[in-house]
DNA sequence: CGTTTACCATACGGAAGAGTATGGATTGCC
DNA sequence: GGCAATCCATACTCTTCCGTATGGTAAACG
């Protein structure tokens, strides 16, 4: 007899040993129908973790639903209920997961660059050119209405921030012209998110996108 | 004996006899609870359409139901469905109301301004303390996945960004720098708007806010 | 003043999705 | 091989919300 509220014996535990890399390959079916069971290996909670990041960058936080994730995983609800005590708990071990794991790519890169100056001008090209990443991120940035998603939000956003304002100060601005400066930088970058591929304003090809990105960089990075 | 996909004769004809001005105050309560009917007159169409945007810019679009609405304007689902054929239709209506109306406000007054010089500074100064008519711009930047909301939004921020551009033209930009400029300000615009109203970033005061909207000003107007 | 029109309430049907209960299948381990 | 832990399927319940059907009430109008 299972206990009322949770189980008996759940991998809800936080559990510290991290996996990267994902030990089964089935999560990379963008738009896989039903009746097509590539590896019926069993699940493991962070195989539904990353599924959950796959559906928000791909549809939205709202698209998030525990049936439609378990057709899109080959196995049916009753699986979801032992590895996740409801909904909620599986967004926010989602969440979590991509704060840990989702930064460094972009981040870690540009603190090698050892001089001030060619930092700024490299972040841009390069988070101009692997938007891929970010696209849970422009996802997530239409769910703040979503309370789970606030607090990560604010400190994802926050940590970008201070970044941004250091580079501008190394790169020569007084501080509060670097905090400034980096507002306006940032709040660039989310309203590109935005207006690009949820809407596809402009719909701008890639040669004057690059020359976009020049005249940003021309224009907020100081010489 | 009703029609079976419709009324007989509803105010559905898309009528032209705009009024602006709300004939009944009963869409100024923000959090009002049930049984609390101020007026018990009866509703119109557009009664409807702006309560819809009233719920929009407070909750997003996604929290546009029908069975609240009508909790919160005193009635029940019987009054919509007479002046409305499904939710769809109302959130149709609704866009194109704001459309309509909520535009002028800004760039009706802005483009009184003679001395194009004077133009966008002066631009950037009122948007940035009339914030409140942008609350359902911003609204409705979270709903882009609303395949409703996505042909509004595009016609309203390709305006936008064509007056930008021939404001920085007529600044004294380039036309290809024009271009991009305007990109960059709007983009900085719709970045300010989710990370300060939905988002509570930088949770900035009044006088460090005016700080920096004089450094955007100083950073992306042409001197 | 009564009839027509406009507006609303009540009650229902149905779909979708969260969460529960429970038994079956598979794996690891002794 | 057998037992226990792990993982999953099936079959429910409950809630929410869209939409329909139909009768009722208040306003408009002759």
């Amino acid at each position: 007899m299972r206990s009322v509220a949770g189980h008996e014996n759940p991998p809800h535990s936080t559990s510290l040993t991290f996996r990267i890399t994902n030990v089964r390959g089935c999560r990379y079916h963008t738009h896989m129908n039903v009746s097509s069971k590539p590896e019926r290996t069993r699940l493991s909670a962070e195989d539904w973790e990353l599924a959950a990041l796959q559906l928000i960058a791909e549809q939205g936080v709202g698209a998030l639903a525990v049936e439609a994730l378990a057709r899109q995983l080959g196995v049916t609800k009753g699986s979801f209920y032992w590895h996740f005590r409801t909904r909620e708990a599986l967004l926010h071990a989602a969440l979590e997961r991509w704060e840990q794991y989702g930064e460094r790519e972009v981040l870690g890169q540009i603190e090698q660059i050892t001089d001030p100056r060619k930092r700024l001008p490299e972040l841009f090209r390069r988070v101009a050119h692997e938007l891929q990443p970010h696209r849970v991120y422009a996802a997530l940035l239409k769910a703040l209405d979503h309370p789970q998603v606030v607090p990560v939000m604010a400190r994802v956003s926050q940590r970008r921030m201070e970044f941004l304002t250091t580079a501008y100060r190394e790169a020569g601005l007084p501080p509060g012209e670097a905090l400034n400066r980096a507002r306006l930088t940032y709040a660039a970058y989310v309203g590109f998110l935005q207006l690009n591929f949820t809407l596809g304003l402009p719909r701008i090809n890639l040669e004057e996108f690059d020359a976009y990105v020049e005249h940003m960089i021309a224009t907020l990075i100081p010489a």
